[in-house]
DNA sequence: GCCGTTTTCGGCCCGACTGTTTTCAGTCG
């Protein structure tokens, strides 16, 4: 514990916690035990930092945090440690903590394992290792062969395993299975769920739903899947499977007329299910993969919109459904109509062969291929956003002539355009990705900015800045006329880089008053601004952009990652001015 | 320990699978 604990160390500690309640009064009080594990599930998924909540006098507003839990969480903001907590732990070896978070191993296995085979903190994996090898674990009462070999295997899988699936991977994964799985005569239909069709921006397992009267005969046929590293587990109704790079695949099957109810649940969240089925029990209503009980009987649900009705709500699209207010709006028929990929009219962050002598990477695709790809995709527009010019060996003159010269092109491109009338495509904006300098200055000067139509701005370097320094740096740069919208504004690599600390309600204030725009990069390696600064950006009144970052003419089909982001931040298409009309869109940039 | 669209007290999501047992505890999603 210290006073500057992360969301995650915050919500490892509560499951510790969680874990030691659960040995030292086994059976005295259950639902305190459940309630710091919500507790720990809902930091998790708290979007704010902790510490910050904490700053404001909000530790309470986080649900699954109340009186108890805040007063100790306050003690360590204060103090660097919690005395209650601490005591909770006391006389628990720390290895048990740390084997807990093998798969299977839970808070009583890990406890037996460490206190029979005196495993220390130094390295409880390896010394665990060691003992099951030498036979010493099959030997403790409760334990077998079996039960100690696959601990064995869990801790080597979890060591290799790679890390969060990307979207598009993990939808190419499933897409495969899915062939797989679709070539036994049984199955009716096949979709798969969780995370994926939530269309989260990374994925830790694949789910998949089957539809099919002869769950057995599924079941068999999906554990023979030619990948399959091995058969994880296999039941009546579900079985996993392991495949390379550790990445799990779990299979649930479902009789056709209760097919709704299993995407229901197997689409999860488990927060979303957890809220809905509170809500029911209320209402007299008892909710599972395989229905709804009422005054027990079984009502069986073909599709998801029949379910949710029944609940008395409107359908839920899969990408709200995170416990994040949906219920709430779904009783009150208030679910927003969600942007859609047909209603993008143009992408506004895409990277040319053009040489503008940047340092850093060009565009693979000629303008000419670039606007021949926008127009077989029915869009109306699209904007040319390479890099600045580098700043070394470029004086002004140098800037002014580069940039010149790609106008030239653009505007040349721009009237043959004009001659056609067979294509869709009508303007091509003349624009540039220009970098945010450490000091908050762009990288040349206001005759320089002339030069374009509208100019997106973004950060590539000094990355880790406290959040005012941060806040203003962006602030200044994006305070220039030409500047209209911030690119990729978190500057996060999924799995590589975390995003930059900024102040949010003061960007968004700031796009609000002086119309400025906040842009959804729907590279799948960036899908930046994520899900919840979208939901909280929307909330605010701020208009986003929508921009594929494409290197390649290719990379302009990732606009549809995008849209997902968009969609789990409750975007509506009057949201995002990437769906007005060329002529409306004009005014916009242009102004 | 948390929480309130019947409640400030009395509830707390629901079910599957496995190994080690011989009816179930532990774990997971």
């Amino acid at each position: 514990m210290n006073q500057n604990m992360t969301n995650l160390e915050i919500a490892e500690l509560l499951r510790s916690v969680a874990a030691a309640f659960e040995l030292k009064n086994a059976d005295k009080n259950r639902f305190r035990i459940i309630a710091y594990e919500r507790a720990a599930d809902a930091v998790e998924h708290e979007s704010s930092e902790l510490k910050d909540l904490w700053d404001e006098g909000k530790l309470k507003d986080v649900p699954g945090i109340g009186e108890s839990i805040a007063m100790h969480l306050d003690e360590i903001f204060r103090t660097g440690k919690s005395k209650h907590l601490k005591d909770v732990m006391s006389g628990l070896p720390k290895a048990m903590f740390k084997l807990m978070e093998v798969p299977g191993i839970g808070a009583k296995t890990s406890f037996k394992l460490v206190k029979e085979l005196n495993i220390s903190d130094k390295n409880p994996f390896n010394e665990l290792k060691k003992a099951i090898k030498e036979g010493k674990v099959n030997n403790i009462e409760g334990f077998g062969e079996k039960s100690a070999s696959d601990i064995l295997q869990s801790i080597e899988e979890q060591k290799n395993k790679s890390k969060r699936i990307l979207l598009p991977y993990a939808q190419r994964i499933a897409d495969e299975i899915l062939e797989w799985i679709n070539k036994d005569h049984s199955v009716v239909r096949a979709e798969p769920l969780g995370s994926l069709r939530r269309k989260a921006s990374t994925i830790g397992d694949i789910d998949i739903a089957v539809a099919s009267k002869k769950a057995l005969q599924v079941i068999e046929h999906f554990c023979n899947y030619p990948k399959r590293v091995r058969v994880l587990e296999r039941g009546e109704r579900t079985a996993s499977i392991i495949l390379p790079s550790s990445i799990q695949v779990d299979l649930m099957v479902q009789s056709p007329e209760s097919f709704g109810s299993l995407l229901q649940h197997f689409t999860g969240s488990k927060h979303h299910n957890i809220a809905l089925r509170e809500y029911s029990i209320k209402k007299g209503m008892s909710l599972s993969e395989y229905g709804i009980k009422q005054k027990g009987k079984l009502l069986k649900f073909k599709d998801e919109e029949g379910f949710y009705k029944k609940l008395g709500m409107e359908y839920i699209p899969p990408e709200l459904r995170e416990d994040s207010g949906e219920i709430e709006a779904a009783l009150q028929s208030d679910i927003p109509k969600l942007v859609e990929i047909k209603d993008i009219k143009g992408d506004l962050q895409i990277h040319s062969d053009f040489d503008i002598e940047t340092s850093h990477d060009l565009g693979e695709s000629s303008m000419e291929e670039i606007v021949q790809k926008a127009n077989d995709l029915g869009y109306e527009y699209i904007a040319l956003t390479e890099h600045n010019p580098s700043q070394s060996g470029h004086n002004k003159k140098q800037f002014t002539d580069i940039l010149k010269r790609k106008k030239e092109k653009i505007d040349k491109i721009n009237y043959s355009i004009s001659k056609d009338k067979n294509k869709r495509i009508q303007y091509v904006f003349n624009s540039l990705e220009i970098d945010i300098l450490t000091d908050g200055k762009l990288p040349f000067d206001d005759e320089v900015l002339d030069i374009l139509d509208f100019a997106l701005v973004s950060i590539h370097s000094s990355f880790r800045k406290p959040k005012d320094e941060m806040t203003k740096r962006v602030l200044g740069a994006f305070d220039h006329k030409k500047v209209k919208i911030f690119a990729h504004p978190t500057a996060r690599l999924l799995n590589e880089r975390e995003s930059i600390e900024l102040d949010w309600p003061r960007i968004f204030d700031f796009c609000k008053s002086n119309k400025k725009y906040l842009e959804i990069d729907a590279d799948p390696k960036r899908l930046d601004l994520p899900d919840f600064l979208v939901k909280e950006a929307v909330d605010s009144g701020v208009k986003l952009s929508m921009g594929t970052d494409a290197h390649h003419k290719n990379g302009m089909d990732n606009m549809i990652w995008g849209i997902s982001v968009a969609r789990r931040g409750w975007t509506k298409s009057s949201d995002i001015i990437n769906t007005l009309s060329v002529k409306e869109i004009k005014k916009v940039l242009l102004g």
